[in-house]
DNA sequence: TTTTGAGTTGTTCGA
DNA sequence: GTCGAACAACTCAAA
């Protein structure tokens, strides 16, 4: 009888699993996963959420899980030949890492007459397939998402028959590192009892609940999407054609548009999309570092930022909203590099995900695909006051200010700051001047908008 | 080939 | 308080 293993990554699965059900289609699976010395830049809360999940995946395949730490181009060859197995079967990744990686296991393995067979990809369309018609790719989201719907996807497949191998050595399963954080639970069952839940109550009406950090009715799928726990097929197999299930449909899109933006120009994680924007004045000086620790200690005297930034640090996870509103506050009000705040996030995230998240900043700071118009702005306090009315949110997550009533939203404005929390540390319409100051510069204007005397 | 309309998430000003 | 206009310039894609 033969066997081959299963290369577990970003599809910490079982059902609707192509790799896994070709793997199956040949015999006995070994389940491996590898321990990549390079997870050291995950930060702790998604590698305690990744500990979670690898402890559901060996439960569900009956204890067979096959933990190996170190090199994967070492490792992966090195177990294949231990156990005489061929083929080793993964799903494909695509992001720069993971291109560089399984080229170096894939070398690895043809130098001793065996082969890494990629199957399937963690997104509904395969990054590269959704093309313009004279080939090229696409680089705004609309006509990208209505290509993307175009071209389609197949329904979730059920979970293979297979019988897993046992008896093969095995390292310990990772440990979570400690983190105070309070993260959701990892795996496949939990991911599946989410998106449930979210299917019967929130999704209804997910069009306006979205954008309510004090409601907080996104689904929470994220950090799920993010290991392969569920596969977005999984999701839009249940999407109808309702607004509110058109608005989620379209942020599937936005997951899968940033990969493909990724893949096509895998210089875009770290560096502008649009190199005029190399040009455009950053602070990184000593005071730059210092306004960045204000920023993500959640020390800014905008209760909004700070609400989320501690929100971060308390469960790994931030509010789409409130993502935009900290970020542009860090572009815009504190002008610092969109990449210092794309690490912090990244950092701190258990759904941290490169392309979605460096692409997303990137549109904050309007260097990328789709970028914001320069003039759009975020002002934390108008934001704060459509999106958090009565304050919840910021109650919630800066306990200095739970008894401060409707001036929640500037609680220093007229007077000095409550006990404990800090005075506003910029003037938005001060930085906010500064900020298209430093546009015009690149751009070449000379008015900025929103100003009487500019006109 | 040329033209035309549109483009995630906003803010401010002035009527 | 509400509402429309203005805030650039460019790319993309369909007509």
């Amino acid at each position: 009888m033969s066997r081959s293993i299963l290369w577990f990554r970003r599809d910490l699965r079982l059902d609707d699993h192509p790799a896994l059900i070709a793997a199956a289609a040949s015999g006995d699976v070994v389940p491996l996963f590898v321990v990549d010395p390079a997870f050291a830049d995950a930060g702790p809360a998604r590698l305690a959420f990744l500990a979670g999940c690898l402890r559901e995946l060996h439960r569900a395949t009956r204890n067979a899980l096959v933990i190996r730490a170190g090199d994967p181009s070492a490792v992966v060859p090195a177990l294949a030949a231990e156990i005489g197995v061929d083929t080793v079967f993964a799903t494909e990744d695509f992001g720069p890492y993971g291109r560089r990686r399984d080229a170096a296991v894939s070398e690895a393995l043809a130098a001793a007459h065996r082969r890494l067979e990629l199957v399937g990809s963690p997104y509904a369309v395969t990054p590269g397939t959704v093309t313009r018609d004279n080939g090229q790719p696409y680089a705004v989201f609309t006509p990208f998402s209505r290509a993307w719907r175009a071209i389609g996807w197949d329904e979730p497949a059920d979970g293979p028959r297979l019988r897993w191998a046992h008896g093969v050595d095995s390292d310990p399963l990772p440990e979570a590192p400690g983190v105070d954080a309070e993260l959701p639970p990892g795996g496949e069952r939990a991911a599946q009892d989410r998106l449930h839940a979210f299917l019967d109550t929130d999704l209804a009406t997910y069009d306006v609940g979205r954008d309510r950090p004090d409601l907080d009715e996104t689904s929470h799928l994220s950090p799920y999407l993010r290991w392969g726990c569920l596969h977005p097929r999984q999701i839009l197999t249940h999407l109808g054609r309702s607004r509110a299930h058109d608005r989620f449909r379209a942020e599937l899109a936005w997951r899968e548009f940033y990969a493909d933006v990724l893949f096509r120009q895998p210089r875009s994680a770290w560096w502008n999309l649009d190199d005029r924007m190399d040009a455009m004045e950053v602070d990184t000086g000593a005071p730059a570092k210092d306004r960045m620790a204000s920023w993500s200690a959640g020390q800014t005297g905008f209760p909004i930022v700070d609400a989320g930034m501690r929100q971060l640090h308390a469960t790994g996870w931030m509010h789409n909203r409130v993502r935009m509103v900290t970020a542009s506050f860090l572009v815009k009000d504190l002008h610092l590099p969109w990449q210092w705040g794309a690490r912090h996030f990244l950092a701190h995230l258990v759904d941290g995900d490169l392309a979605s998240n460096n692409h997303g900043w990137q549109w904050v700071a309007g260097t990328g695909t789709d970028a914001a118009p320069y003039f759009r702005i975020f002002n934390p306090l108008t934001q704060s006051q459509r999106f958090d009315p009565e304050g919840d949110y910021i109650r919630r997550w800066v306990p200095e200010l739970t008894g401060v009533g409707d001036d929640i939203h500037a609680p220093s404005a007229g007077k000095g700051p409550p006990l404990g929390y800090p005075a506003p540390m910029v003037e938005h319409a001060t930085e906010r001047e500064e900020a298209l100051r430093r546009y015009a510069r690149v751009t070449g204007r000379t008015t900025t908008p929103g100003t009487a005397s500019s006109r």
